[in-house]
DNA sequence: AGCATCTGTTTCGATAAACAAAACGCCCTG
DNA sequence: CAGGGCGTTTTGTTTATCGAAACAGATGCT
């Protein structure tokens, strides 16, 4: 008979809560197979306070006291400060002058070696886009069922599609996703349409399988992947995958739709995927591998 | 009044140990010399092995196996699996094909939002810089009693010198440690030199506290930094330190010392100097958040 | 001043997690 | 087919960790 917790078992109990959790972009936990009971088998409360620790941090624009912490993450006070000290111990959270946590700099140059390559090879050219088009261009990859945001070249406008590095949107709704998706074996994108609720975002949003493997036929055909104001009322994007390289990427540039027409797609669409072409040939440097000296 | 922070003891350095490996910054909190119980005081054994495995998998080039990394951790084989389960079910580990562990995408963003905009700004700089010598060329932040490397632009050449984003250096014996030592208030030196041994690297390392102060007052007097030798053996190395910015920060070109003499450094040193002027200033961008007040 | 109240720190019985050892199925290789 | 790797799963016992509550040191309020 498996314990259940005291406090209650909502989805976003220990997770740190911000209304976005609701998006059910969180996937089964995927070692392999598990249902939705053994979820919870090898769960293990530290390691996942560590983790809810982090990224409140992470999503806090400000340092946080003790306090603020436990609270938003419901561990006691006593059990947060010395999670607390033995992370800033280890560089991971660091105080400042008034004794508030924030991440620390033992995350730099922690992520996959092959996203760095990538994210380093697309930086130029998100900002080159960004700069012809004066919109917001994005770098994403498929992380479990959604795509994350890995590299972000803002629009300077004051009228901007803002998207968070590091953020995640669900795949069925975005043009990312889509990209990504229409280059994904059937399988793996049958998986992935198992695991997630295809709820409406907008009133365009898609909502049905059978529609969203039809739309997958589309983006194949012409090469790149619209999203008409399916997952922001007002939003329009805009996307080409990536290929030739380990991970299901992809380019977009989003604007509001106002000033980002339907017409106006086609030649996007055509710089974008020129700009694919580059990332996906051969590596500009010759440094993929090794990096320890 | 030095610090508002209530008198409380800090949790001092004691990197993640692998068996194999010794990468040791120093060995400051020598257990031994001070206060032996309370370095342990507040540790808490959970927190510390989440921060050993997210290292060690860091740190190891390719993927790692179950067993690779219970045994590199020392700890059970079952709780090494319970614990990448949930650091899996959070995306701070994915898998490969084969079922091997590496980083996942759960970090992406996850850094302070300081350091982040310094990198952004410093990156296409330090690129300029790296194609105009030819030479490695870096961005360092002060990170406890050493130097991080923050951001690298590698040499193209085949003979050079390699700085490992992520990694850390001594302060006393590198070329961006002297230049932030430099603008640190004496007092912070002072208690920074408590914390390490001088130990010798090379030949022309600096191994006394004297030395290393009289060091710091030619930095301060010439405006740069430079490291002879005093890392590794037949590396040359000069810095200028970013001001005006709430980072202890620096900028350095290192090379083989065969072909970046003495006589190359001034002219060097003058060029670092009018890019750390440029990061100093006014950010030329927009500032996002509303972190700065 | 006095009091209230907010912090971060410390303590100690109650509790959850780790340990070791083993077994499982499973894919290799010989 | 036996043998040895691997990842997964289980068990009782040992051990580390948790959490409530108390502690101490700053504020702020009247």
């Amino acid at each position: 008979m498996p314990r259940r917790r005291p406090a209650g078992r909502n989805p976003d109990e220990l997770d740190h809560e911000s209304a976005d959790e609701q998006i059910d972009i969180h996937d089964a936990p995927d070692p392999a197979t598990a249902t939705p009971e053994q979820a919870r088998k090898y769960n293990n409360r530290s390691v996942e306070r560590v983790v809810s620790m982090l990224n409140v941090l992470q999503e806090s624009p400000e340092p946080m006291s003790l306090v603020e912490i436990h609270r938003s993450i419901r561990m006691a006070k006593a059990t947060a400060f010395r999670y607390l000290w033995t992370l800033e111990k280890h560089r991971y959270v660091e105080r400042d002058g008034d004794g508030r946590y924030r991440l620390g700099l033992g995350f730099v140059g922690m992520q996959s070696r092959d996203l760095e390559v990538l994210q380093d090879r697309a930086r130029p050219w998100l900002e080159r886009v960004r700069d012809e088009t004066g919109e917001t261009t994005n770098l994403g990859v498929l992380d479990g069922t959604a795509v994350r945001y890995v590299e972000v070249a803002e629009s300077p406008r004051t009228v901007r599609m803002v998207s968070v590095r590091g953020s995640r949107d669900p795949l069925y709704c975005t043009a990312l996703g889509k990209a990504i998706a229409a280059q994904l074996p059937a399988g793996q994108v049958a998986e992935l349409l198992e695991q997630v609720d295809l709820k409406p975002r907008t009133g365009n949003t898609i909502t049905s399988t059978d529609r969203f493997l039809a739309e997958l036929d589309a983006v194949r055909r012409q090469g790149y992947a619209v999203d008409d104001g399916e997952n922001e009322e007002d939003g329009r994007c805009v996307a080409v995958a990536i290929l030739g390289t380990r991970l299901p990427a992809a380019l977009s540039v989003s604007a509001p739709s106002s000033r980002f027409t339907m017409d106006d797609i086609p030649a996007v669409a055509a710089r974008l995927g020129e700009i694919a072409g580059h990332l996906a040939g051969e590596p500009s440097g010759h440094r993929t591998d090794r990096a320890g000296g």
